[in-house]
DNA sequence: TTAATATGATACCAAATGGTACTACGTCAA
DNA sequence: TTGACGTAGTACCATTTGGTATCATATTAA
């Protein structure tokens, strides 16, 4: 397993990081914007997009004194992935279901 | 968010709970058979099959003084659900795969 | 220049997490 | 019946985690 792999299962593991991801999802955020719409601190917000920046989630685009946070789907990858080594268990299940099936039809 | 989607995403973000749910995608195990495999001791792994429990991603079968855990693949789609979410960042893939989770739910 | 703005960084705290050791209990076999 | 086996459960510990408060730095506007 990668340090990657688990960076971005452990960005996603926490609620309001997903729900920043979601928000980043329809437009990019500063900082500031991000903690309107949360009941925490600016610093609390900070430490949450540190994290998902160490999982390759987010992207900064540095703008004056803003910083501009930006959804990055790419980063998600590691966990669909992961996910996919569960594609042959699915369809040998699905398989054994359809041979049992069958079988019963005779 | 419901407390289930929550549950899962936290039973995924630890390693060792990952290797067990792939170790658990090949065959059923006893609790003595996964802590063979890691360094650590039954109790500890025992603590990670609740966690997963929790997430719905295992089922539990007693035989006799033994108890088989199983995957439960099902268990899944709440982190498939959430990812849907994104379709618009990318291709079919996640679509490929929750269309075989689904099939396999009872 | 000066003041407000936007953010970064650090120290600190309570609670959750991942782990061990130890004990207890039901089940199987001799 | 007795003892080994397989597991559950609890107390306890160190570290991580999510949060606040506070201060520092850079940029914009008056």
């Amino acid at each position: 397993m990668t340090l990657q792999t688990q960076n971005v299962f452990r960005a996603l593991a926490d609620p309001t990081r997903r729900d920043i991801v979601q928000m980043l999802a329809n437009r990019d955020m500063t900082i500031a914007q991000l903690t309107e719409r949360f009941d925490m601190t600016r610093a609390a917000v900070k430490k949450h997009l540190t994290v998902l920046s160490d999982g390759g989630l987010i992207s900064v685009e540095i703008r004056g004194r803003e910083r501009v946070n930006r959804l990055e789907p790419s980063g998600m990858a590691p966990v669909l992935d992961w996910f996919s080594y569960f594609d042959q268990f699915w369809d040998d299940r699905l398989a054994h279901l359809k041979a049992a099936i069958e079988g019963d039809e005779k």
